[in-house]
DNA sequence: CACCTGACATAAT
DNA sequence: AATTATGCCAGGT
């Protein structure tokens, strides 16, 4: 039978990243460059790559992401349209409004 | 082992 | 105002 063995120990900045997105309430969401500046990195891009990386399933609400422009990025490694709505899906599905360019309205934003 | 690339953000040109 | 360069971190080639 097959057994999901985590691939690899997710390396120490990893494990700070979901940390802390794991704290993100629902209806709420976060920047990458908010992460960044609580982890006292100065890169967003490598919160990106953390996430993007595939996360323990919904273990971490990586969802709860968005970029500064309060546009969606990617979702589960992608970054097609279909995996954005349905990011945006699981958004709304905790009360997370979007405006007419699909960002989330700012009110939900922490920072 | 060296180089490229990416779910970003910001400062400098 | 628009493009380019830098920062950071890990995986992939």
């Amino acid at each position: 039978m097959s057994v999901q063995q985590p691939r690899v120990s997710p390396t120490q900045f990893q494990q700070r990243v979901y940390q802390l997105v794991e704290k993100i309430p629902a209806g709420r969401v976060v920047t990458y460059g908010w992460l960044a500046r609580q982890l006292g990195c100065n890169s967003s891009r490598a919160i990106g790559q953390a996430l993007r990386r595939n996360p323990f399933a919904p273990r971490v609400p990586c969802h709860r992401v968005v970029g500064k422009n309060r546009l969606l990025t990617g979702y589960q490694g992608l970054t097609e349209n279909q995996s954005l709505s349905r990011k945006q899906n699981l958004l709304s599905s905790e009360g997370v409004e979007f405006d007419g360019d699909g960002k989330v309205q700012p009110h939900y934003v922490i920072g």
